[in-house]
DNA sequence: TTGTATGCGTTATCAT
DNA sequence: ATGATAACGCATACAA
């Protein structure tokens, strides 16, 4: 492996001259670098980039710390989320590491590892908790980061969202304005800002619509097929059962569908049922899945190139992004008693009318 | 932020000392130590990862390069692989570092990138191809590495595998042992070796009972739900059509099922399916999914000690496991038809027979 | 048991 | 336009 040493030993020049040639400044003669770089080709030099981070003082990484990975499993979203990010960072020379992937190292201790150790630059945060320890100790030492979710505050750091409440809130509003009164949401773990978010939207239409909120409609088993099956179970047990199922995730929908027909019901008819995310899986069931569609690849990009600018320097206060979900409407939604199609109004006037 | 100079200087000593106590060499007093675990703690000094790596000359990091990202969406495999790699990397104090997880860049040249700069000690590959050029390039630079996977020659590098042969195999010795004569399988790309592989002993099974392979039974569009259903359609439009579809993931069984019931037969008793994987959602079909399990956690757990190993200088030849995956006899490798229980023989002996 | 001095491979500062 | 030298923050060979 040649050095910048040997190579400018080769080169009869000195290693400044040498390491300006390459990496593009602009005082050294067109030949000299163009002798430079033709040589590095040829020796096959490489700068190390353990020396080069030491030196300028940038670990040129970026991590990504992920709450907990329960709701990851099964879920396209997280390989297309790292895709995303993968490739916006590759594009600007940086690593990309994960970190707090497993259960039995808490989160916060391998944010703590990354920044305290300068392994990174800056941190992406996903699905952060409401109080969320990993925000909480970023905030605290001031370091880079970005979350995906924001929280109540939400003027404290940098974050993408996707406006859930949005969404869930015009959701449920047309629900109710075809028909539907018994309306159940299939959530999750509150702790989650995103769940926290989406059940605060649904809570609003129906405190808008007059309808008092039955406790029993709303469930927190929601991260996974199995959980969204035995929730719709419970659902159906009721003495009043809901003629509508909203879905924290597609496959959670998809477990709804599968014990509404053990139930002998048919979603899309005798009962709407709705997911999140639009998973691939989502097209392909029987009836087809009603979902909300997230751009994930480019909220992935999208994360990473605030994350770059975070660790370059930049304001947070500069990238707060809220991303509206587009609704796709399959045959699940359906519903017999409806007065009419499903009509979602998301514009932010509608959004704020429950405000 | 306080580094080793500044820690020795307020406590008297050398910077020596102070980074030998601190690293648990046995020369330093246990006077001394414990004033300096001390004091480091009070001042909260944690020692420079950067400048660390490049004095002990590694990057105390481990890359983990998939061929393509498209077998990971949906999958819970990919989760599951990342969370057992980082884990046991998080013990050691190394980093895992994604490379090459979009489309748009060769993922050669992510390795590449990772090598030259010394970026990464050792790199973990999943999912190679034949004639893999990731692997071809860090034989030649001699970069130590482990494949989850192993290719045909198997005798290069180090690798971790599940016998999907073996299993394929047997498989499909049990079908026609229960009467199947007609035996599909949706495979997918088969410059993947763990496809050919499985392809293998898919082949050998027919050949040992001297049936002849019917290239229409063997599909290649099996990486996605929608594949194995449109697989499924087309094998089912053929003139004879097959009894049993072996399935390369569980996916595809999944979307195999579903065009089987568009077509008003019943997986597990008209046609038997089996998948691979055993992702949660497969003990939630109708019927539920008969598969095979690889314990993907442990797996990536194994992978990362294989790295850290070889990152240590171990010898690649000590590293080479062949686990066999278990068969989850569940509902849909039913068959109307069979002569019996269908029993798989997954012994050495048994898959030595056909070879 | 502790300290001195050197090196890791770059980039940056300051001359020339 | 080019070069000598320092600095990045640590670990380690060698000395004491």
């Amino acid at each position: 492996m040649v050095d910048l040493k040997e190579l400018a030993r080769r080169l009869g020049l000195s290693m400044t001259t040498v390491s300006r040639a390459l990496n593009g400044y602009p005082d050294v003669s067109a030949k000299t670098r163009e002798r430079v770089v033709r040589m590095a080709r040829e020796l096959g030099y490489t700068p190390n980039a353990l020396a080069r981070r030491l030196t300028v003082g940038r670990s040129e990484t970026v991590g990504f710390v992920p709450q907990a990975m329960e709701p990851y499993f099964g879920n396209p979203y997280f390989a297309d989320l790292l895709a995303g990010m993968g490739e916006a960072l590759y594009r600007a020379g940086f690593d990309l590491v994960l970190a707090g992937l497993h259960d039995d190292v808490d989160p916060l201790a391998a944010c703590r590892r990354l920044v305290a150790e300068r392994r990174v630059d800056a941190i992406v945060l996903d699905r952060t908790y409401e109080d969320d320890p990993r925000v909480e100790y970023l905030l605290l030492r001031g370091f880079p980061f970005v979350t995906l979710g924001r929280d109540r505050w939400a003027q404290r750091h940098a974050w993408l969202d996707s406006d859930g409440r949005r969404a869930t809130l015009a959701l449920t509003r047309a629900l109710i304005a075809a028909g539907h009164r018994r309306i159940a949401f299939i959530a999750a773990d509150m702790r989650f800002n995103f769940v926290a978010d989406r059940v605060e939207g649904y809570r609003e239409a129906l405190a808008w619509a007059g309808i008092a909120p039955d406790p029993l409609l709303l469930r927190h088993e929601g991260f996974s097929e199995r959980g969204g099956a035995a929730a719709t179970s419970a659902l159906l047990a009721l003495a009043a059962p809901p003629t509508a199922i909203l879905c924290i995730e597609d496959l959670t929908a998809i477990g709804a569908m599968r014990a509404l027909r053990a139930a002998g019901l048919e979603p899309g008819r005798d009962v709407a049922v709705v997911g999140y995310n639009d998973i691939p899986l989502a097209a392909a069931t029987e009836p087809p899945l009603s979902t909300f569609r997230m751009p994930v690849r480019e909220a992935g990009r999208r994360l990473a190139e605030v994350a770059l600018a975070l660790a370059a320097g930049a304001d947070a206060a500069a990238f707060r992004e809220l991303w509206m979900p587009r609704f796709i409407a399959r045959g699940s939604h359906h519903w017999r008693g409806a007065r009419g199609p499903l009509n979602l109004d998301l514009s932010p006037e509608a959004a704020g009318v429950a405000r």
